[in-house]
RNA sequence: GCCGGAGUAGCUCAGUUGGUCAGAGCAGCGGAAUCAUAAUCCGCGUGUCGGGGGUUCAAGUCCCUCCUCCGGCACCA
């Protein structure tokens, strides 16, 4: 069985998860649970990042160790996870040994190779938030965004990692695999970015500012800053590097078959030159293989601004979860932002793709299931289930494409289309007139037995993004459990016995603006 | 300013290498049916394909130009 890896950003610990961080891991998600569908052995990580400036602040300001802080809000991560259905396989935390002892590993690696070395830093050093800011945040006037106040240009050691010496091995990777950072937009954007030298990269700070932090091997008095800390992750968690080894022993450079390079990174878009950049070279550095995806994809956004905290439009997703649940959420999610692009989101919208689920689904297993129980006594019958056929042929094909080419609104379209036309099949057999008349009682058992198998096929096409639904489709058409695709061929339905039982989505009353 | 992307039915958008490409879903209007959550199914869209010019037998689909909108331009997680 060949591994599929993939990943999140591991998010920061100073903030609680948001509508953001919940669509990542959702997508994510959803990727991991296809894979697994179509036979793959996944390994799908996601965490928090818990070292730095901010944790050591929020920890002090509430009269927590940094440490004690990290504990609560990684909880809080995995909670908001368990909730959503997330079903990762590893949850790391930067504040974890093991992942402490690669990044020294790695910065070893990268210092032996010589692409490390000593230099001043320079920045825009504001003394009353006692931070660095970037030329963007400070603007023309030069005051730092949060107090107003001017800042200064100030100088300090800091260990620089060569990035420059990778420029063009990167532009290169990146010109002879078009479909390695998506979409293609994002790819344009890298590509311009380093249409300009590439600089080097500052990768600590003093631990006189910052001591929260994963001390230099080679220096104690300065701690790895943010991009080798964090992006190191991925690395950590694939077991690829064994700190403990030898030097020549711990990994590098190895070609060997193992989880890594990741199959896809997932981020949003606001950390593509982190990751299509900085981290890339960085394993350029250390002799490791580069991911072979990265994927980046867009916001939410209400009318045309960004969601956000500030301006008071954010929408919890937990909220939508209580009135429509973690399924219809997730659906809404997934089949309304076309992955990559950025999507608005409206009340109105929402209630349209939940009623797609309601009727169009949930109305469909619920007919099929009924008619099976009145007119056969709730015993699939045996014999052909052949109808449908070029119908879930073309339906399957174009949700692989969808699903396997990470364009999962087509994907799912394609799913809700063969949703469709089993409708349309009920509504040409008309099985009502069919068991009124007993010669016609053959043709009525292969209407019925095509309908559960074609239930068969909607369960495991929509379980990677209702996964609960999903379960309890399969169940109440009396499978065991979801199939798997490569089950789908030879499924046999005959003697299933079903349950009818509620709506799988049942009407929501809810009417627009009246959430959250 | 520089680079990149987008402007197609009321709305959200599909439209490979130019020639049934003028489409889908939603909304709207009309009809059918009753197994089902009044849930479904069928039928109905002459829209200057942002404006103008050009190439071609033929252009949303290529070239030029103009207009509008969006994104990126690094140590920010």
């Amino acid at each position: 069985m060949s591994s599929f890896y993939l990943t999140t950003p591991i998010y920061y610990a100073s903030g609680e998860p948001h509508i953001g961080h919940a669509y990542t891991t959702i997508l994510a998600d959803v990727i991991a649970r296809y894979r697994r569908r179509a036979g793959r052995d996944v390994l799908f990580l996601t965490g928090t990042d818990e070292h730095g400036q901010k944790i050591q602040e929020a920890a002090a300001a509430q009269g927590m160790s940094p440490l004690e802080l990290c504990d609560l809000m990684a909880g809080r991560f995995e909670a908001a996870w368990a909730e959503l259905g997330i079903s990762h396989d590893r949850f790391i935390r930067t504040t974890e040994a093991e992942h402490r002892a690669v990044v020294t590993a790695l910065l070893e690696r990268l210092r032996d190779n010589g692409h490390i070395y000593e230099a001043e830093y320079a920045g825009w050093y504001s003394v009353g938030q006692e931070r660095y800011f970037t030329e963007k945040e400070i603007g023309p006037d030069r005051v730092d965004p949060i107090a107003g106040e001017p800042v200064e240009r100030i100088r300090e050691k800091n260990w620089f990692f060569r990035m420059s010496l990778f420029q063009e091995r990167l532009v290169r990777h990146i010109e002879d695999y078009p479909h390695w950072i998506v979409p293609a937009t994002r790819r344009n954007e890298v590509l311009g970015f380093l249409n300009q030298p590439l600089a080097d990269l500052s990768i600590s700070r003093p631990r006189s500012r910052i001591n929260w932090g994963i001390p230099l091997p080679w220096d104690d008095a300065q701690v790895c800053y943010v991009w080798v800390d964090a992006l190191t992750n991925y690395v950590t968690a694939s077991g690829a590097i064994d700190p403990a080894a030898p030097k020549e022993e711990r990994g590098f450079g190895d070609p060997r078959p193992a989880r890594w390079p990741a199959d896809v990174h997932l981020i949003g878009k606001d950390i593509l030159t982190t990751h299509a950049v900085y981290w890339p070279t960085l394993l350029m550095g250390a002799d490791l293989r580069l991911p072979r995806k990265i994927l980046a994809h867009g916001w939410w956004v209400v009318g045309d601004t960004k969601m956000s905290k500030s301006l008071g439009n954010v929408v919890d997703p937990l909220d939508l979860r209580e009135r429509f649940g973690t399924d219809a959420v997730r659906w809404y999610l997934m089949r309304e932002m076309p992955t990559g692009q950025d999507a608005s989101y409206t009340p109105d919208r929402f209630l349209t793709r939940y009623d797609q689920l309601a009727n169009i689904l949930g109305n469909l297993v619920h007919r099929t299931l009924s008619m099976v129980k009145r007119y056969r006594g709730g015993i699939v019958p045996g014999g052909s289930a052949d109808g449908l056929a070029r119908e879930t042929e073309e339906a399957l094909e174009a949700y692989h494409e969808g699903l396997g080419g990470y364009r999962l609104h087509e994907g799912f379209a394609a799913a809700m289309s063969l949703a469709r036309r089993a409708n349309g099949f009920v509504e040409s057999q008309e099985p009502w007139a069919l068991a009124r008349d007993p010669n016609r009682s053959g043709e009525l058992d292969r209407t019925l037995a095509t309908l559960v198998r074609t239930l068969a096929v909607l369960a495991a096409m929509f379980e990677p993004v209702v996964p609960a639904k999903a379960r309890e489709l399969a169940t109440r058409s009396g499978l065991d459990g979801v199939p798997r695709f490569a089950e789908l061929r030879t499924l046999e339905v005959g003697e299933l016995a079903v349950t009818p039982g509620t709506p799988l989505f049942p009407r929501v009353e809810a009417r627009p603006g009246s959430f959250g």
